[in-house]
DNA sequence: CCGGCATCCTGTGTGC
DNA sequence: TGCACACAGGATGCCG
């Protein structure tokens, strides 16, 4: 579920409620879920919260760091004693009024009375310790699909002309672009009016610059947005509440609707065994 | 090396 | 109402 932006406003938050606390303690209840030993982290100072990819990363002193991903159905909610919870979906898997839950595989406690809850439905996410970057495969990551400095027309050329795969499954690829999941992918070409299916060594310089640029702003705008909390609102930010980007997605989920540029009907399709929406009028 | 598929899990929605 | 099946935002590992 979470992607690029929704990953950036959990760890925005987080940095802000977390830095300068100590980790008091670490409840693990779901043993698949947490990867290293919780001794290793106990008391140790939180010096700020990073990301790369979809990975937040905790950094604390002497170079340990927690390594979160989230996967498909992972949230982090913090939370003191003392606050008012969030609690407006009261029924439902990721529901967060009464915590911890039945889907809440880690907790972590700081000095100040705060508990972060690890929830995750389909256990696919974790958190790790981690000492060294290279431990969550961090120098294989593409550059950070937001940043214009780093993810240059340069690179997207060099990438896009070495395949003959279809353009949305490569800029899903961590390995060439870093943060694009599966939403993102598919409002991205929607904005550049280019279909998901297209080989991306056919791209002429035109469609190229266009995609980037979409990427960028489709991925900055949603975090603007806090991130986009579709279908089964299972992303929250940190506080519980949903991102309101869902609200401005275009074609994402929109099988069946018209598309609000052209009137067109939304097809849906599979693609890597991933489902895929575009206007079949206004992309080519 | 590549594409395609299954896999890790649990839950919801749909159609018959 | 019951049941079977499709689908779900990610990423890896295996196969031929």
């Amino acid at each position: 579920m979470p992607e690029l932006p929704e990953v950036e406003t959990i760890r925005l938050q987080l940095n802000n409620v977390l830095k300068g606390l100590k980790i008091t303690g670490i409840e693990v209840l779901t043993k698949k879920s947490f990867l290293g030993d919780p001794g290793e982290v106990k008391g140790k100072k939180i010096i700020g919260v990073r990301r790369r990819a979809k990975i937040t990363i905790i950094e604390m002193e002497k170079g340990i760091s927690l390594a979160i991903h989230l996967k498909l159905t992972g949230q982090l909610i913090f939370r003191k004693g003392t606050e008012k919870k969030y609690c407006e979906q009261k029924d439902g898997p990721f529901a967060v009024c009464e915590l911890p839950n039945k889907f809440t595989r880690v907790i972590i406690s700081f000095n100040n009375r705060g508990r972060l809850y690890f929830n995750d439905l389909r256990i696919f996410g974790w958190i790790k310790v981690i000492n060294t970057s290279s431990e969550i495969g961090e120098e294989k990551f593409g550059p950070e699909a937001n940043d214009k400095k780093s993810f240059t027309l340069e690179y997207f050329n060099s990438i896009l002309s070495k395949t003959k795969k279809p353009i949305k499954l490569i800029i899903l690829d961590q390995e060439k672009l870093a943060g694009v999941g599966n939403i993102y992918a598919n409002e991205s070409l929607y904005s550049a009016e280019i279909l998901p299916t297209r080989q991306s060594s056919f791209l002429n310089d035109e469609e190229t610059v266009k995609l980037r640029d979409s990427i960028i702003k489709v991925l900055n705008e949603a975090i603007k947005h806090k991130g986009s909390s579709d279908r089964d609102e299972a992303y929250r930010q940190i506080s519980g509440e949903k991102g309101t980007h869902q609200n401005y997605l275009k074609v994402y989920g929109k099988a069946g609707q018209k598309c609000s540029k052209c009137g067109g009907i939304i097809k849906r399709i599979s693609l890597g065994g991933r489902g895929t929406f575009y206007c079949e009028k206004c992309q080519h």
